[in-house]
DNA sequence: GCGTTATGCAAGTAAGTACTTGCACTTAAC
DNA sequence: GTTAAGTGCAAGTACTTACTTGCATAACGC
């Protein structure tokens, strides 16, 4: 086992800027941008506010730090790779990414509609992700069409398929109770809806 | 017609208030609760800054009283009087209904979804009428189960259609350029997807 | 006319908040 | 050992903001 090396103040290199993010971005799910003070930040960060403040000059740069540490990159290589071409599992697996990663920035999507420059920083990191794979479901949907498997206007069904996940991701947040289910079986109702729909017969 | 009688300082009895209400509204809805100050709604109003506290007490009073004026009654009885048993008009009926209440509080729910304490007056009286459709939706949905007409599980597909609604109005507020497409023509896609499915044969 | 009520106006208070500064201390690098 | 970097601590600044107060005024009910 290597020997950690401390730098200052027993922390490790970078450490001080991680508790950072870190308490920033648990602050900003909870109480959004304007009600989070950067004293609070640094008691839950446990780091000296002054220290904020040399390590990220204001607060609007350390939330838009945040945010960008945390929507960082979307590798959708394995996704893609994952597609086999039978369509129900597929969309399975499409369905079930696309959860993964918009309940991962739920909150950050929350605030990006709450906020008055929904189209600032964190409107574009937070939707990073859910963007890239609409624009795979809206291909894949295209390509499903025109092997004459789906019907309809691929758009359409681009945007109704990611609605499904995305209603379903904020209706978690607003009645967890209700919302209890395991994603798996969420996934698999959604996309059998979205395939054969409620109709009986 | 009547002369208006006018009360004091050129102003209708009752039009302060209302003033007061009317741009706490417009500025919750562009900034949030902590965006916006007594001094910017004051001023948007027409109205001196003192007034809005002899008027509501506190700011938190005024946001509550806000709230509850523009969430006030849902008055369900039309919907439910214009249900005829024809299983597709009939949901495109209550998806219709739907979306117009949810579009008109939609600053409101996003809102409460933004606030640390979701459940506040805001979160409860935003979701009033949505929660109040939604128990239609699902007792509309076990009946035609039953009857044989609909398979599932009635709380999955009223969930189902309610996150249909859900989130296309607040795509609507995300992408506005992205689904400028008629209300009508959107409901007519989700209920026909939601019937049918999206597979061809 | 007279009292009541609603309002405007101007000034002020108390608290919070982003951000700064100067100093001491610890640790790592050389 | 010396230097430099990172941090804690305490105090302070400048600004914002919810909320108050005292006074003048205009309209209404009687």
């Amino acid at each position: 086992m290597a020997v950690q090396q401390l730098h200052t103040a027993g922390r490790l290199p970078g450490e001080t800027r991680l508790r950072l993010l870190s308490a920033t971005r648990a602050l900003l799910a909870a109480k959004g941008r304007r009600g989070t003070t950067t004293r609070e930040i640094a008691d839950q960060a446990g780091v000296n506010e002054a220290t904020l403040f040399r390590h990220f000059g204001s607060k609007d740069a350390l939330v838009d730090a945040c945010v960008e540490y945390y929507c960082r990159t979307v590798e959708l290589e394995e996704l893609l790779a994952s597609l086999d071409g039978n369509l129900e599992r597929d969309l399975r697996r499409i369905a079930s990414a696309l959860m993964q990663r918009m309940e991962s920035v739920r909150d950050l999507i929350v605030m990006s509609l709450a906020e008055e420059d929904g189209n600032g920083i964190v409107g574009e990191a937070a939707w990073r992700a859910p963007t890239a794979i609409k624009k795979i479901v809206a291909d894949y949907m295209a390509k499903r069409i025109a092997a004459g498997e789906l019907s309809g206007n691929p758009l359409f069904l681009a945007r109704f398929f990611m609605g499904m996940v995305f209603s379903y991701v904020m209706g978690r947040k607003r009645f967890p109770e209700e919302y209890a289910a395991e994603p798996d079986q969420v996934v698999e109702f959604q996309v059998d809806v979205f395939l054969n729909g409620a109709r009986k017969g």
